[in-house]
DNA sequence: TGCCTTAGAGTGGTAAGACCACGGACTGAC
DNA sequence: GTCAGTCCGTGGTCTTACCACTCTAAGGCA
């Protein structure tokens, strides 16, 4: 709750108002002088401790806010806040907009963290992320006929094994495509979905990553994941020749 | 060069004006609506155009360059400029920061990444990829006893290999994660290099990783890789040691 | 005595107007 | 033809004022 103590930033001169109390307020935040939580003065003092008028101060904190930094609350105050991995989802979202076929490119980024995620789960995973991922892979192959909760169950097992990689680095970036990887996964789902050969097929690979990790073994755990990904690829592939083959071309 | 077209936002009632004008602008940007050199009608008719204050504009506008998505110039206006990874690096930074190990941590990433990235290169990298990288791996072994220019070679390395991959999505978080890739670097950089027995174990993984690529072989590229990566770890783990040995403890 | 209402103070949210600083283009003189 | 100066349009900033929201504390009522 301390109300931050000012220094004049003097420093940082060439860069216009804005810019400046920005770098200024996201170096208090990067060096941990201000702490998630922390309240900030109000506005109209800001404003006069850092020597600028009350709408460029206003610029800089409406972009912390963007951002995701602050919570900036009408009639309350501005508060920092712990930066979560939603801007990074956001940023990233923003930078693959451009690129064609991300759906499918992102995928490879996916594949990339949970395979060295879960080289590193063989390390360190605990026991009770291991249980943690046997109950998912329990709740897993009881729902795996219906689509929302085993969709939602799917993502909360390979979610459960990059945590347990106990890597925040790997945990934030998935997080960060995660939003991205939704949309893939709703796009290819409208119609993999539902025929039980399919399915077993699927909880069984699960299974068999689950064992690979359980034993440790880091080199057979990626080679199962992998495996997993590469029939996921399959299923995709033979939907979308079974999907353009009816109807000749459309377009 | 079109001037964009203005559309009242009257929807996404219940955000303040400037998050309102935020999205808005977000939005076009997603779509590809409003496209990386376009020029932004002048901030007094934009805000008439969008019935908000300038004040209010502004910090929308702000805000959106702070993220990388526009190019404000004094005197000339407002340019939408392709979102590069330096914004994602950026909220990478800030979003870690709090986390203890980050420099550690980070690598875990980076080896995830290379190494999906190395597969995939395996099957997709042309032959000027290929040549490309072979040529920074030339020289790799020519400057391997100079600091600088080695550690820029080995990073266009690393970074040669990414590319090769194909992968936007892989490269933009690559990008993203480069610049804490460079503080550990430099971290470690002090006192790891200048023997030359290890320098030049260094510029033989680099060959082998290039060899197994070339040969397009990907298990035997991603264990070379990984092979690349134990090194660098031992050789830190020795330094921590012999580092700390000599002069018992230092605080 | 206790609770509820209400008014005030403090906060962010917005608006309008004026002026400054920079960049580019046009026009004039050389 | 070239160069310099001027002018206009742009973003950059400041000031002032007012509105809307939140909390708190004082006051009235039961």
């Amino acid at each position: 709750m301390a109300l931050i103590e000012i220094v004049r930033p003097d420093t940082d001169e060439s860069q216009s108002g804005a810019h400046r109390v920005f770098t200024f307020f996201r170096d208090r935040l990067l060096s941990g002088e201000l702490k998630a939580g922390d309240r900030l003065l109000a506005e109209r003092e800001l404003a006069l401790a850092l020597g600028v008028s009350r709408p460029v101060l206003r610029e800089a904190l409406r972009s912390l806010a963007m951002l995701g930094l602050l919570d900036i609350q009408h009639g309350r105050g501005a508060f920092v806040r712990a930066a979560d991995a939603s801007v990074l989802g956001h940023a990233l979202t923003l930078c693959l907009a451009p690129q064609p076929n991300i759906l499918d490119d992102v995928l490879q980024a996916r594949i990339a963290i949970e395979c060295q995620a879960i080289r590193l789960a063989c390390e360190r995973a605990s026991e009770r992320d291991l249980q943690a991922i046997a109950c998912i892979l329990d709740m897993l192959a009881l729902s795996f006929d219906e689509p929302e909760t085993g969709g939602g169950a799917d993502y909360a097992f390979h979610l459960a094994i990059v945590r347990a990689s106990g890597s925040g680095a790997l945990m934030k970036i998935y997080e960060a495509i995660s939003p991205l990887l939704m949309r893939s996964h709703v796009e290819r789902r409208r119609d993999t979905f539902r025929e039980p050969a399919i399915t077993s097929r699927l909880v069984d690979a699960h299974r068999e990553v689950f064992l690979s990790l359980a034993r440790r073994d880091p080199d057979q755990a990626e080679r199962a994941l992998r495996e997993h990904f590469l029939i996921g690829d399959e299923l995709r592939r033979k939907n979308l020749i079974s999907n353009y083959q009816p109807q000749e071309m459309k377009s």
